[in-house]
DNA sequence: TTTACTGCAAATATTTTGCAATATC
DNA sequence: GATATTGCAAAATATTTGCAGTAAA
């Protein structure tokens, strides 16, 4: 279990960050990117602020929010913003992937989409330097379609 | 000018929509609609709030934010929404568009890119109908590239 | 000892909601 | 005339900021 991305791995990523930006290792810092460790998946400040009162380890929303902000330059998180929802977060030690997001229920998928992910490198902007990307596909789930077409069917009588 | 998107043809869709919806043809509707046409680009709650003023069609933030869900709806506009960037919308009578971010100064870039709305339109996804997509891409513009280079040189002076 | 960082509380920004007044149908 | 829609003001939600106290270096 100690892959290229393993827990001590990103942990050590973060140390690695503070001393060459000559930043503090507060105890908040490691203790929030391990809680976020744990989650594994998506995650709103709410959320997070949450499991980080169920692990016993109490932040203020002020040092949540600034510690996102050193871990989105840290490169160790993404933030996703996705039409009508709460910004979302997540873990960035996994390849980036497609979101579907069913815009009946708010429902959220990940899909590994390595055809996407090879295309995208290919792609040059001019007077533009990529360094991530992100593809949202809005559309409907199986399950609200389903239960659109039932609706439908019942107005028809 | 009298194409396929020209401004009365957008008025008549929602005028369509309104009617198939039976839902009521306030001028309030029209008039936002009017200023979103005239806008061409980007926008957001508050410019466009700006923008109703000038033209002394008052509005209340109320009406705007319905009126934007409605159109939403109709398929009149377009949502996106963007890291650290207030929500923006902006006119549906264009293909979809790659959106390139600076991630240094937020500038906003447009690109068209038809191979890579050809390619999207061979994806599939299980359990999942997509209606539409955002595509964005982050990273730095030249204007901020040219920049932080001259930063780095001063520091080694 | 110095000062970066945390926590708190207030400020700001964005969006939603309840309700009375108004205008469309 | 019935009621969908507007405007207003208050509430809810999300994020930022100033400052005093704390703790990492």
């Amino acid at each position: 279990m100690n892959g290229p991305n393993s827990n001590t791995d990103l942990t050590q990523k973060l140390n690695d960050f503070l001393e060459v930006k000559q930043m503090r290792k507060t105890p908040e810092r490691f203790a929030i990117l391990d809680r976020i460790i744990d989650i594994k998946g998506h995650f709103t400040i709410e959320s997070l602020m949450l499991e980080m009162e169920n692990s016993k380890f109490i932040v203020s929303r002020a040092t949540l929010y600034n510690t996102i902000d050193l871990l989105l330059e840290a490169q160790l998180i993404r933030r996703h913003s996705i039409d009508g929802m709460p910004t979302q977060y997540e873990l960035a030690n996994t390849p980036p992937h497609t979101h579907l997001i069913c815009t009946v229920c708010g429902k959220l998928k990940e899909v590994r989409d390595n055809n996407f992910i090879m295309f995208m490198n290919t792609r040059k902007y001019t007077a533009f330097t990529s360094r991530y990307f992100s593809l949202y596909v809005y559309g409907t789930c199986s399950t609200c379609a389903r239960k659109r077409k039932r609706k439908q069917l019942n107005k028809k009588r």
